[in-house]
DNA sequence: TTGTACGCGTTATCAC
DNA sequence: GTGATAACGCGTACAA
């Protein structure tokens, strides 16, 4: 590895003219600048970033914290945020948290450690304790925060329109699967399909869940439907308890949607690949990562961000598990 | 953030104590260690990883790339690279090359700037040429190489195990779909089936594709129904193909797997959530992750290591897609 | 326009 | 046992 010494002497210079011309500030000559250009490809030079990070006490990293990219709504999320850091000359640190308080904390640790210039962190942590005292900026993404940036799906807004399109599809008996407790955007959603179906006219059940995880959700669906045997819709927490449902109703022998209609939220790939191919509500992942990264970006460089928090549009994703409107409604 | 010279101020030591206390290395009495601990303690002081690296020319940072992580294949491999390398107090620094060699040389190169102490690479660059003058250590994973250290399932048996199963459950025109010709697993499941099938004596065809993307996977499983119409057995060159195949010959009214077996590989997770659900050779993705992080971690302490090459077993999942075995034959 | 010298926070090598 | 001090590679006052 050649390093900024080697460079000034074979290019006969010191090394801060070789800094001018690396970094492209201060005033150097012409042909000095050409000399210095010249032994660096001879020598195929690149700057160390470590020392420019101890020297600079920031470096081109961001770190990215996640509650498990092994969840498909996250690779979507991880790509979004790459792309856009990716065009500015960031890298990313990153890791999973597995929404354990002890590695969160860790990888945040190591972030500081490594002078990263900003996190986005999706981790479902509603105490915030962990960013306190961190001096770089922060977005939490899929999450909303009131003292910090953040990028998010309306679930709230979700949640009643996917207990309106059920509605009007002709449900009368809704079961909504209550996302777990620690988790914000799964009680977002749940409160507005709660919303809507207060203030209309069908009844419905409300049944409690603790993770999203599909093994566990396969028991959920086993007890929604024992429980609940009349029900004819099912608003899921997220796709991945909604996919879990829809194979239990299919065992029963029930038949989707004319006897139960099931809405997801998410929409993670492979839910257009189910059959029946889940209805769900869209949140947009892929786009939701860029526009944190974009947000982070504005904050480490200071410029002016009209809005710290933006909350991205969720939309009904009309497939196989919900019927046709009934027209004359 | 406190600095060791912080540290050697309040507990009224030098910083080269500080630094033994540190990395428990030299001597240093049984009292001072006490007054440097507590003094670290009161300024809640933790090493600067950066300084670190710069001095000893090398970080606490591995190197992770990857084709891209919204294939559904990757997370888990990414997972297990994760929780081994994490064990042992390494991070991740993570990219994604979409196959194109700049960005794969844009990575490796801020890898090497960051003073990343490994490298595991998942990329389907066959040259290698990019990791020669390397002077660290490389896994490859998901991918054979002759020069490198690498991790991969073994293609070649899983794919004639593939053909064995299915002529077994009785298939007796065959289609292999090709994977792209850039990825040497792919190629490796199809040599192995191929090899297969050429001994036996059923018939089949091969239909050549160029990527796993799910959309142009459709136009594929399209094209093969209308090329080979009395196709009754489809090896897939992965799950998503796989799934691409399955829906297209529910499409066309077909009955699965009566009519039509299909076979796909990796066993991704929405696998075994299709209906109904996919047939496939499964590759252990999390474990082979968790073993290219072993090793390189291995490589990294210059451990003795019996065997830089190791393969890893593809094994049949039988699913829904795949007809009960013949017993009479 | 260019060069010198220092500091960023650590670790290691010497003296003491 | 402990303390100066020189590296590690880079950026930047300040001097020339």
């Amino acid at each position: 590895m050649a390093t900024i010494r080697d460079v000034a002497k074979v290019a006969g210079v010191s090394v801060a003219t070789v800094s001018r011309v690396l970094n492209e500030n201060g005033y150097v000559h012409e042909d000095t600048r050409k000399r210095v250009e010249t032994a660096m490809e001879e020598l195929n030079y690149s700057p160390n970033e470590v020392a420019r990070s101890l020297y600079k006490k920031k470096s081109k990293l961001i770190g990215l914290l996640l509650p498990d990219i092994t969840n498909p709504f996250f690779p979507q999320l991880a790509r979004g945020v790459e792309d856009e850091i990716q065009k500015e000359g960031f890298r990313l640190l990153f890791g999973n948290s597995d929404e354990q308080p002890e590695k969160e904390l860790d990888y945040i640790h190591t972030f500081v450690q490594n002078n990263v210039v900003g996190i986005i962190s999706a981790t479902n942590d509603r105490s915030d304790t962990n960013y306190k005292d961190l001096s770089i900026p922060v977005v939490f993404l899929d999450q909303t925060s009131k003292d910090y940036p953040s990028v998010y799906g309306d679930g709230r807004e979700g949640g009643r329109t996917a207990a309106k399109e059920m509605v009007k599809r002709g449900s009368k008996r809704i079961t909504i699967l209550k996302g777990p407790a620690h988790i914000q955007p799964a009680q977002d959603r749940f409160q507005g399909a709660l919303e809507y179906l207060s203030e209309s006219n069908v009844d419905f059940y409300v049944m409690g869940t603790t993770s999203f995880a599909f093994e566990e959700a396969k028991k959920w669906a086993k007890e929604l439907f024992e429980t609940y045997p009349d029900t004819d819709g099912v608003l899921a927490s997220n796709d991945i308890v909604a996919t879990a449902v829809l194979h239990e109703a299919l065992r029963l022998g029930k038949s989707i949607p004319k006897e139960v209609q099931i809405i997801g939220f998410d929409d993670i790939p492979q839910s257009s690949l189910l059959f029946p191919s889940l209805s769900t509500m869209r949140q947009p992942a892929y786009e939701m990562g860029k526009e944190a990264a974009c947000l982070l970006i504005k904050l480490m460089r200071k410029e002016y961000v009209e809005q710290n928090h933006v909350e991205m549009p969720v939309t009904f994703i009309e497939r196989e598990t919900t019927r046709e409107v009934e027209v004359n409604e």
